[in-house]
DNA sequence: ACGCCCGCCTGTAAGC
DNA sequence: TGCTTACAGGCGGGCG
């Protein structure tokens, strides 16, 4: 979605906003939203964890969250208003870019010269970024040694590592062939090499594929192009199929409060 | 520091 | 067919 972002809008110039409802832009009045954003022209598009981040030409953010329904999606004026379209941004010398978000946990709000911190204050919570981030294979196993808490929550805790959720935790233990609900202290300094090399094994596949679209459609780049990674999927809703491995049904449990899938022969 | 629960919302699918 | 219930890519807060 960066990467759609960066080749749509770099060089735009915002021509009028138009906000409706009031929780996708909570953090603000909508009217300064608007106001922050109008004429504005976008310099580049940045992403911290799971936050997009636009720069613009006054040095101000617009900052997206799509969380999980949210999808952002560049359309033509005048092309049909889907339900649950709360924000749209007219780029100047055509194209809308549109915020549609059914259950509205996604947000959007924009952060003026220097005011990141202040308006977003998890922004200085976040972990080490999973792709660009990532420290070496010690010193993850250093941070990963005193942790006690389970290795997929923590790959799942955005203050500890930022980017990784439900999908990307289960498709990355199985890759490293380790059970989520191991204690994060528990890995020896080979399993975690095999964790590292899965991190950075299954996340750029995963975005040269386009990310991984669910039957529901929710994500999909930003000409409502779904991505095909979920045909890539090893455990991540594939219940009672077989492991791509070794051929064992994958099992569903509960973990980290989340739905998960595992192979019970591959992952120990 | 950790696990677990809930709430925030709407849409969908499964179960009766 | 129609109703109820459970659950869904996230995340923060409260509790024990």
């Amino acid at each position: 979605m960066r990467g759609d972002l960066e080749r749509c809008l770099v060089g735009r110039t915002i021509s009028s906003v138009a906000v409706t409802g009031s929780r996708s832009v909570r953090r603000q009045h909508p009217e300064d939203f608007r106001k922050a954003l109008t004429g504005r022209s976008v310099r580049g598009v940045e992403r911290r964890g799971k936050y997009l981040v636009t720069t613009l030409d006054d040095g101000s953010l617009l900052v997206v969250h799509l969380r999980m329904s949210g999808q952002l999606l560049l359309v033509e004026p005048g092309a049909p208003l889907r339900p649950h379209t709360h924000a749209v941004v007219a780029l100047r010398g055509g194209g809308e870019l549109r915020f549609v978000d059914p259950r509205t946990f996604g947000e959007m709000f924009v952060a003026p010269p220097g005011r990141l911190a202040e308006m977003a204050p998890e922004f200085d919570q976040l972990g080490f970024d999973a792709l660009q981030e990532l420290p070496g294979a010690a010193t993850l196993a250093r941070l990963l040694a005193p942790r006690r808490a389970r290795i997929k929550a923590l790959l799942m805790d955005q203050h500890f590592i930022a980017g990784i959720g439900n999908i990307y935790s289960d498709e990355i233990l199985f890759a490293a062939g380790l059970l989520g609900d191991r204690p994060a202290a528990s890995l020896s300094a080979g399993e975690v090499r095999r964790l590292h090399r899965a991190i950075r094994a299954v996340l750029p596949e995963a975005i040269a594929m386009r990310g991984s679209t669910l039957p529901d459609r929710r994500y999909t780049g930003i000409s409502g192009d779904p991505g095909t990674y979920q045909d890539r999927h090893s455990v991540y809703g594939r219940a009672g199929l077989p492991c791509p491995r070794c051929k064992a049904p994958v099992r569903r449990s509960k973990l980290a409060g989340r739905t998960s899938f595992h192979c019970p022969r591959c992952q120990t």
